[in-house]
DNA sequence: GTACATTTAATGCGTGTGCAATATCTTGGG
DNA sequence: CCCAAGATATTGCACACGCATTAAATGTAC
C-alpha cells in the first residue's frame, strides 16, 4: 500500500491546481470571448500556430502538444476558419492530412488577444 | 508598463498550470463517470458534503467554495438527487433556502469514488 | 400595509466538449 | 492488382456548462 501521509498532501495539492486553474481560466475565457471574440481553446490554437515552424500545422501536430481531443480540435479549426483566421489546405504529400495555416486577419487577432491574455494572467495567477 | 522579463516565465507556469489540470481533470473525469457515474463536480459536491458540518449545505454555501456557477451547481444537485444520492429540504428559516443533505446511497458512492479519486491523483499529478 | 428592491434557486437557451461511428486516403500482403 | 489493416480528419449525438431570465421569498421605505 502507498502511504497514508501522502493522501492528505496530494488532495491538497489538486485542490489546489483546481481552484487555481478555474480561476484563471475563467477570467481568461471571458474576456478573451467579450474583447476579442475568441474561446480559449481557439486562442491557445491560435498561439501554437504563430509559434510552430511551417511544416508542423497539420491537425495532428496541433493536437498533439494540445489538450484537446480529436473532434474538439476540428471543430475548433472549423470555427476559427469559419471567421476568416485560419485557412485549411489539403496536404498533397499525404492526403489525409490538413494543413492549418494563419491568415493575416488571424495574426492580428492574436497579437490583439494576446494582450489580454497577458493581463489576465498578471492579475490573477498567483505568483508562485 | 510592467517588466517584460516576467512575461515569458508567466506564460510558462500558466502553459504548466493547464497542461497539468487537463492531464489529470481528463483521466478523473474518465475514471469517476466510468467506475462511479460520477461527473468531477457531482463529485466534487459529495466531497464537499461529508466535509461540511450540517449548517453549511445550503446552496450558497455549496457554491461559495466551488468553482460552479450557480445554474451549473443546480443542475449537478439536481442530478444527484435524481440518482438517490442527495436529497433537498426547504430551509423553515429562509424559505428561499434549500438545504442539501447527503443520503445513505451518497455517503456509501463517495466512499467508493474516493478510492478511484486517490488512485488516480497519485498516479497523474505531478509530485512538484 | 403596500410597493419596490434584494436575495436565492431554478429554467430556457446556445455552445463547446468527448466518445463512437464514419469517410477518405495510404500502406502492405497475397 | 486488389483487398484488408491502419492512419487522418470530420460528423452524429448526448451532455455539462455559463449567461440571462424567471419565480418565489425576504427586506425596506414610505
Amino acid at each position: 500500500m502507498p502511504p497514508m501521509r501522502s493522501e492528505g498532501a496530494l488532495i491538497e495539492r489538486w485542490r489546489s491546481l483546481l481552484t487555481s486553474y478555474n480561476e484563471v481560466a475563467g477570467h481568461l475565457e471571458r474576456a478573451l470571448s467579450d474583447e476579442h471574440g475568441l474561446t480559449l481553446s481557439e486562442f491557445e490554437i491560435l498561439d501554437r500556430l504563430v509559434a510552430q515552424d511551417c511544416e508542423k500545422r497539420r491537425m495532428q501536430d496541433l493536437a498533439a502538444d494540445m489538450y484537446l481531443s480529436q473532434s474538439a480540435l476540428s471543430r475548433a479549426v472549423a470555427r476559427l476558419e469559419k471567421h476568416g483566421l485560419v485557412a485549411r489546405a489539403l496536404c498533397e504529400a499525404d492526403r489525409r492530412g490538413v494543413f492549418v495555416n494563419l491568415t493575416e486577419q488571424g495574426l492580428a487577432r492574436h497579437t490583439a488577444a494576446r494582450r489580454t491574455h497577458l493581463a489576465i494572467l498578471a492579475e490573477h495567477l498567483q505568483p508562485a
